[in-house]
Formats: structure tokens, sequence, C-alpha cells
DNA sequence: CGGAAACTTGAGAGCCATCAACCAGTGTGG
DNA sequence: CCACACTGGTTGATGGCTCTCAAGTTTCCG
């Protein structure tokens, strides 16, 4: 039997432990914004413009709402920690689960064209958020060409990724492909890359990749007989990538 | 029998016609950008100043690639005229269609964040261009605020776009779906919103709605017997636009 | 006019959803 | 401490929506 120590999302964020401390800026990477400027090398003064907009907001416990769908925008979040489900409701109560958001990654980038939030988010498990003041990001971007380009960017990265999924494949490519998202997402963050945590319920992410929670159960099913993961409840490791990848190619593509 | 005057998308853009004056801003309105400026009402000096980047390239005869995946990024264009389809293939040269992009509309927002084209662009019929290098729309953008917050927009709508077929829904909820945005998107531009012409294959439709031809063709035969809709090759007239909306409602809810 | 591409139509198969039952973990209250 | 309800997850049987395959028809264009 493997051991059960505490690993990936479920543990604390890797890189924000100093982020409290309120002075140093060069400790809250987590943060993608501070981390963009970072790593642009900007004077001090901007650096702390920046951090002042930063306010920490949280923790939302389980299914706490975080904003519902035609709430007024006027901040995106930047996740610290935990995991927010983002998804809309049709008029007759089915949701449709839109992505899950990991520490580092930022939520409400859809909101800004129409001022409202198009879709709801709820926390997963327990979150906190980076909020930074829309309007008063984008003055200060107007000031600072590398935070312009880094808001450009992370918005047209999320163009791509809600195309990533949007093609006809099988079940399993679909899977499959998730696996790997979630895998090179925590990967990203300074988490393990072969095994975490699945924070989100097997109906999410059915219902996220378009098929019933019983298919996703057998496949899963079918992965771990086949050797290609080992899953325990919620917790899961990659053991043949390869074949994973193979699998998702055609999704993935490269 | 119904006349086949030219129409929509076939004749030309209601609003291009005095777009060559060069020196009259005021006429260049199918170019969002400065569309979005004239509703600004900024000052002559800095129209001037977008107005130079843009840069009126074309016609791109039907079938002509615009860029393919991989390629180098740094422009982004408007569409003055005729269709664009955006579309991905993978290692099996199977095609992934993505979108189609009509007069008005922005196609490239996706690449800036790596730089590269993450699909590729063909012209579906006769196809003209404005081309806005993209460093130079982001220096100008620090200067003047409204043009920013024109950029967020866009990008910002582009994200949720990808969303709305995201969602599993029945073949015919789709079709519906995808014509009365198709109406909508035309009538944004000034073109008839009752009657227009479909500019793409049914494969490419097919495609796009991860269906295949054969499914696509039957429900366009069904809404026509049903008096939903009447067509006549790819000229497609909407007749009840209510029974449409309530088919298409889980998709578009709003 | 001829050939290719696009579109349509029909028949059969397959993937996946649906329905239903069962199981496991968790929290609650007697 | 245990009965109970409840949520989330699993497993099995069945059916339907849509894909696939195949052939025929129309349109387009050289």
């Amino acid at each position: 039997m493997r051991p059960l120590e505490p690993i990936g999302p479920g543990g604390p964020s890797p890189n924000a432990a100093s982020s409290d401390d309120g002075d140093d800026y060069t400790f809250c990477t987590t943060c993608a914004f501070s981390h963009a400027c970072l790593s642009e090398g900007y004077a001090k003064q901007d650096l702390a413009a920046l951090h002042v907009l930063v306010e920490h907001i949280g923790p939302f416990p389980p299914g706490r709402p975080i904003f519902k769908k035609g709430d007024a925008f006027n901040a995106i979040a930047a996740v610290r920690a935990g995991t927010v489900k983002t998804f809309i409701l049709d008029d007759a109560g089915n949701e449709q689960v839109l992505g899950f958001h990991l520490p580092g990654e930022v939520i409400g980038l859809d909101a800004i064209h129409s001022s409202r939030f198009p879709c709801s988010a709820v926390a997963l498990d327990t979150v906190t958020l980076c909020r930074l003041s829309f309007p008063k990001l984008s003055l200060l971007a107007a000031r600072m060409p590398g935070l312009q380009q880094q808001l450009f960017r992370l918005l047209s990265q999320d163009i791509g990724k809600s195309n990533l999924l949007a093609g006809d494949s099988s079940s399993e490519q679909r899977l499959a492909a998730f696996l790997l998202l979630l895998s090179a997402r925590y990967a990203a963050r300074g988490f393990s890359p072969s095994r975490f945590l699945l924070t989100m319920s097997r109906t999410d992410i059915a219902n996220h990749l378009r098929l019933a929670p019983e298919t996703v159960s057998r496949i899963i099913r079918r992965f771990s007989s086949e050797g290609l993961i080992d899953i325990r409840q919620r917790d899961v490791q990659l053991l043949d990538r390869e074949r994973l990848a193979a699998m998702a190619r055609p999704i993935l593509r490269d």
C-alpha cells in the first residue's frame, strides 16, 4: 500500500510561503502579475505600485461562491491556493463547467468586455485569492509596458485554452488530455507533475469534458487496470506518461 | 421562386465604401479599432496615429492561406471583407475548425502570448484585411487609454466566444445556435440578420460544430421542412427566429 | 462537356448517455 | 455506539444519437 503523505494541491503552495510579509515584493510569486514584473526587472517603485493593488482575500471554504454570473466586474483575481471552478447554469438548472483554475492562474478575464461576469465561480476546496482592481491595473499598465504585455499575454492565452477541448474526440482522448494538462499546469507552479490530487469531483470532470460521470469512472478504471495511472480516490499518479500522451496527441498536438 | 439578388456577405460591405479615401478616418468603420476610437471621441492626431498603423492587404482569393500554424506573429488583422476560417491540423491530417471570422472581426489575438500563430487561417471567399502591427499598436495603446481598453475588450470577448459551443448539446441545438450567432454577427455589421450567405462549406460547419457533414445536411433539411429556415444552396433565410431561439436556448442562454 | 468537389440520402454500427442498483465514506442524531 | 440519511463514486444493462460507410445527385469550374 502506497503511503498517503500530503502532496500537490493538498499541501501548502511551495512558492507562497513568504507572500504575506508585506514589504518584500520578491516573494509573492504565486501572483502572476508580480511574477511578470519580477521577470522583467522593473524599478522598485513600479513593483510597489503594483503590489499596492494586490488585495489578499479569502479564505473561501469549499462550496462558497466567489462570484456569480451577471455580477458587476471590477477586478480580476489570481488564485493563491486551492481550486476555483467556473461554470454557467442554463435556465433548466443544468450546469456547464467551463474550467478549473489552479494556484497561479487568473480568473475573471472573460468579464472585461461586458463589465459583468459571464459565468459563476465557486471554491472547490479552501481558496485564497489575490484581487486586482482592473481599472487601476489598466492605468498602471499604460505606464508599464511590460505589465501591459503580460495582460495581453494572459488574455491571449485564455483564448487558446478553451480551444483545446473544443474538438470532437473520444472520451479516452479527452480524459488523457485532461490529466496531462493538469499535470503540466501543476508542474508550472512547482508541484509534482506525476502525482497530484483531483480537487474536483468526477461529476465536475465529466461535465467539463462533456461526458457522463459514469463514463469518466469507467475510463479511469480502464486507465488504472492498463497501468497508465494509479488512482486512489482523488489521489492520482501518472505512471505511463508516454502512452497517455500518445492517446491525447490529437488534442494536445504538441 | 425567390429572386437571388446579391445580399449579405456576397455584396460589398455597407460601411466600407469610403474606407480607401485615405485622409478621412471617419469612414473606415469596418475596422474595429478605428471604430473604437471614433466612438470614444479622440483627438484627430490620435486617430491619425492609429490610422497610419493600418495597412490594407489582400485581396486573398478563396482557398488562399492567410497565415499558418507556427508562423511568427507580429500583427493582428481585422477582416474588411469576406470570411476567414481558422483551424488546426493534427499530425494525422485531420482538420479542426476553430471559427469563422466575418467582416469587422479580428483575427490573430490568440497568437499574442506565444508570438506564434497557434492555428492556421485561410480565406473562404475573396478576403481583404486591415493589418495592424501589434508592437506599434501596443505602444499606441499605452498613450490612448480608450484603445487599450478596446484591446482588452476584444481579447476578453474572444475568450467567451469559444465557450459558447463548448458544452454538450444536441446537434440541432448547436446548428440553431450557429445560425443565430451568424445572424447576430451579420446584424452587428449592418447586414441583414434574417438572410445571408453561408460562406463556408457544410463540411466546415459540421467540423466546427463537432458533427458529421451528413448530420448537418439532415438537420438543415429538417429545419427547412419544418419552416424554420428557407435555404437554397448557401443562401439561407431565417423564417422562425422564435423557435430557433427556443432550440438554442441552452447554448445561447441570453 | 466532363470531371471533381460538394451535397444529399439511406442503412447499419458504435460510442456513449441514460437508467438503475449498489457501495463507500461522512456526518447526524438518537 | 449504531441506525440513518446523504453525497459521491462505481458497476451493469439498455437504448439512442450520431458517426461511418456507401451510393446517388447536384453544383461548380476548367
